[in-house]
This record gives C-alpha cells, sequence and structure tokens, in this order.
DNA sequence: CTATTAACAAATAATAATTACAAATTAGGA
DNA sequence: TCCTAATTTGTAATTATTATTTGTTAATAG
C-alpha cells in the first residue's frame, strides 16, 4: 500500500503523532496554511507542538513527495497536500490562496518544450485577483 | 515622453544615479538577480552603495512600475525590469532563472475566467527542470 | 549663485521567517 | 519491558528584508 503509514515506514521514519497532525490537518484543509498558521491551528490539540517541529515536518513531508511549497509572493511559504500540478489563485485584497477547481492546464508542460531547451519537469501557476467576498464589499 | 526621467519627475521622485544604476543594470541583465546579486554587481561602480539602497530602490521600481519581482520558490526574491507578464523557468540543478523567449500564453487570462470567480489581474508562471548547461555535465 | 528644504543614501539596528543546535523524550522493534 | 536511534522541544543562530537615524544631495526660489 501507499499509505501514509508505509511510506514512513519505508524510509525508517517515525510516523509521531505530530507529524500525523500536522499532514492530516493539511490534508484537511483548502487554505494552504503558512508554518505559522499550521503551528496556531495544530497547537491547538497538541499545546506542546513546537513551531521548529512544523518547519521540521514539512521539510521531511516535502521530501516524501507528500506536501508541496506555494511561493505566491509573500514574506513565507504556503503548504499544500496536494501534491499533483494544479493552479493557485491569490486574492490581493485579502490575501486568500484558493485553488482553481477543475481547470487543466497541462497542456503548458507540453507547450512549452517548443520554446526552451531545458528539460521541463513541471511548472506552478498562480494567478491573482480580487475574490469574490472582497469584490462583494466594495 | 513616458522614459524614466519623466516619471521620477511626475512623481516627485529624484532620480538618483545610484536608482538610476540598478534600473539600468536590470534593464541590461537576463539573469532575474536578486537584491544581493545586484548589490554586488553595482557596488563595483558605487563602492559606497548600501544593501538597503538596494532594497529600497526595488521597491520604488515596483510601485513605479517599472520592475517586477519574480517569486520562483527561493527564500528570496527576484526582480525583472520587463513588466510584461511572461514566463520563466527555472533550472533546478544550478538555480539560473531564463526567460522563456517567444511564448505566449496570455489565454490563460481568459481561460482561467471559466474556473474562478475572482476578478482576475494577472498571473506568473513558473517551469522547472533541467538546463542545457547542467544537462551536459551528467 | 546661494540658501532652503524635502528627498535621499548610507550605516546600522530591528524584525520576521526559517534553520541549527543540544538536551530531554519517545516510538517501535528486539 | 527494554533499548536506542529518531524525534521533539526550547532556544539560539542565521538570513532576508525593513525601519531608523543621521549626514548628504538635488531641486528650486530668491
Ligand atoms: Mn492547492
Ligand atoms: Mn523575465
Ligand atoms: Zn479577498
Ligand atoms: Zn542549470
Amino acid at each position: 500500500m501507499n499509505n501514509i503509514s508505509n511510506i514512513f515506514k519505508e524510509k525508517n521514519l517515525k510516523l509521531t503523532p505530530q507529524r500525523y497532525a500536522i499532514y492530516k490537518f493539511l490534508k484537511s484543509v483548502k487554505t494552504h496554511p503558512s508554518a505559522e498558521m499550521i503551528y496556531a491551528e495544530i497547537s491547538k490539540d497538541y499545546p506542546t507542538m513546537s513551531l521548529a517541529t512544523v518547519y521540521k515536518t514539512l521539510k521531511t513531508l516535502i521530501e516524501l513527495g507528500l506536501v508541496q511549497e506555494l511561493n505566491v509572493g509573500e514574506d513565507n511559504f504556503r503548504y499544500d497536500a496536494n501534491v499533483a500540478i494544479h493552479p493557485h489563485i491569490v486574492c490581493l485584497n485579502c490575501g486568500k490562496v484558493d485553488d482553481i477547481e477543475n481547470a487543466n492546464f497541462d497542456n503548458l508542460k507540453t507547450d512549452v518544450l517548443n520554446y526552451t531547451d531545458y528539460d521541463v519537469l513541471s511548472y506552478k501557476l498562480y494567478f491573482y485577483g480580487i475574490c469574490s467576498e472582497c469584490k462583494k464589499g466594495r
């Protein structure tokens, strides 16, 4: 199986409660939280949680291919437990980061081969605009 | 005219030698340098240049719409004096950031409207891969 | 041409995100 | 249950960036 506990076992890593909580939390939200946001949330259930653990766990989850890092242009990173390549949209007013659902831009990866001599492995696509909530409040 | 000295004049900003040097340097390179890289380069001609001035100048150039910031996923930003929306490609081996020339992905901005209720204002597109130099050395 | 003054550069201090470190704890196999 | 390497934690260190201060410059009125 390819469930998380086997993935950890294969690498001789321990699936600690902290690690599991962070992963489960990331899986459960659509908000693309930062390390700080994750820490704030997880601390409610694990009051002894350390911010350093959040950072270190995120790094190992990324190495395992279970989480990806987003850089939408803030002074910090955001994290996403959906590791598929998929586009995001950032509200320039409230800072929210959303998925763009059902859109498929995978042709980009093959299209771009006509314009570069790089071996292209992946891409990141960020849209910027104003979300519907922020549009209302104008 | 819309040359840089008029743009500065309109906003009651002074086009100092430092500011001009930073802008001219950014215009002249294709490397998408970071603030630190810009500082290292400009320091050769302006030994008294301060890193703080580089950061502050970059910020004003961005506000004036003369420079854009790239967030390719490093722990720092890179800067580009080409303010048109255009895609970039990052070498995962050597860290180089290149333009993808002649490619036009502007349909993205209209395509995405079918999948989101945001007002979409702009986008950033980053490809990741291995550059031709790095491919050789394997 | 000079004086005035607001904008600016430089140096440095401060801040914020992230990482490194060391000591205490724990997961999970023997 | 015991053992031990892996992990967590709290904290210090580091790095990118921003704020502050003070001396310097550029624009312009007189
Ligand atoms: Mn996502
Ligand atoms: Mn560019
Ligand atoms: Zn919003
Ligand atoms: Zn390369």
